[in-house]
DNA sequence: TCTGAAAATGGACCTTT
DNA sequence: AAAGGTCCATTTTCAGA
């Protein structure tokens, strides 16, 4: 499943996860190495799926969401079809950003972005409240979003 | 602090957010605008901050980074200076790709990734049992990355 | 690694509302 | 003024030698 990567690859995936729009000629110079052989490398990269894909990240709060909230859910029943409904249902969800299904105290814990508190009692009505498979449910509210992507770190370590 | 959005943004963003290397003519067809008017329009989002930045989305399977553990944290004392130091340890930390700093039964929600569970126990002393501040912590460990992504709602509501 | 063609970006300029 | 469209220059990507 893993895949090897080297000194170079592990720059550049650096540099594209902080930054897409850097054109490949400075990353070259930034790395050490041709813009042809950057442009091969990041091809290469998004081949193997090692770059899933490239994403405009837009503020919450400039498009009206200004609220994160998490939550954690615990289910009544682990049944396979019961599950996969509701991991469907989270997946198919706006403003549920992330769904993990955990193991632990709780079955699922959610990110979510709302509008307001309105709206996120309305998704709580819908995803859980009326779901007979949600046995409990916790809102934790974000007063601040302390950082906030989806780098992984490919500096030194595996 | 919120931006005025006509239909138009509202595509765009909802397009680029998905996938940000569409060309801008082909955004253009798809929401039925000239490509310099996309091209226009993308830059106001970005110098706006509406568009956060553009950025490579890497598979964490594929860097050898299998493991996502939420971890929620309560601190001893809320005190600004050692909430404020204990939220730039979180910030530097590369394996933190996400914290919230939350009411209710927790005071922070980490997303955490990690190459196995000796990885994540070493951050554990680092982050937690070494820090006199944090009162507990409790870790889910996610069996199921069901949906991740940063995107936010831009479709209708706002 | 270099060179050059094709593609994409982004500015100039004019037109419409 | 604000925003769209067309055209053109510049920049970037990407394949072949």
């Amino acid at each position: 499943m893993a895949v090897t990567l080297d000194a170079f690859d592990r720059k550049l995936l650096a540099e594209v996860q902080r930054d897409a729009q850097v054109p490949q000629n400075e990353l070259g110079t930034r790395v050490n190495l041709s813009t042809a052989a950057v442009n091969r490398r990041l091809r290469r990269l998004a081949e193997d799926g090692v770059i899933d894909r490239y994403a405009a990240i837009v503020s919450p709060e400039k498009v009206g969401c200004p609220l994160t909230i998490v939550s954690m859910v615990e289910v009544e029943s682990e049944q396979i079809d019961l599950l996969d409904s509701m991991k469907r249902t989270f997946e198919q969800c706006p403003q549920i950003q992330q769904c993990y299904y955990v193991a632990g105290e709780w079955d699922f814990v959610l990110i979510l972005t709302a509008r307001d508190m309105e709206q996120y009692n309305d998704l709580t009505r819908q995803l859980f409240f009326s779901n007979n498979n949600v046995k409990r449910f916790k809102t934790l509210v974000s007063m601040s979003r302390v950082k906030v992507g989806l780098g992984v770190p490919v500096d030194i370590d595996g």
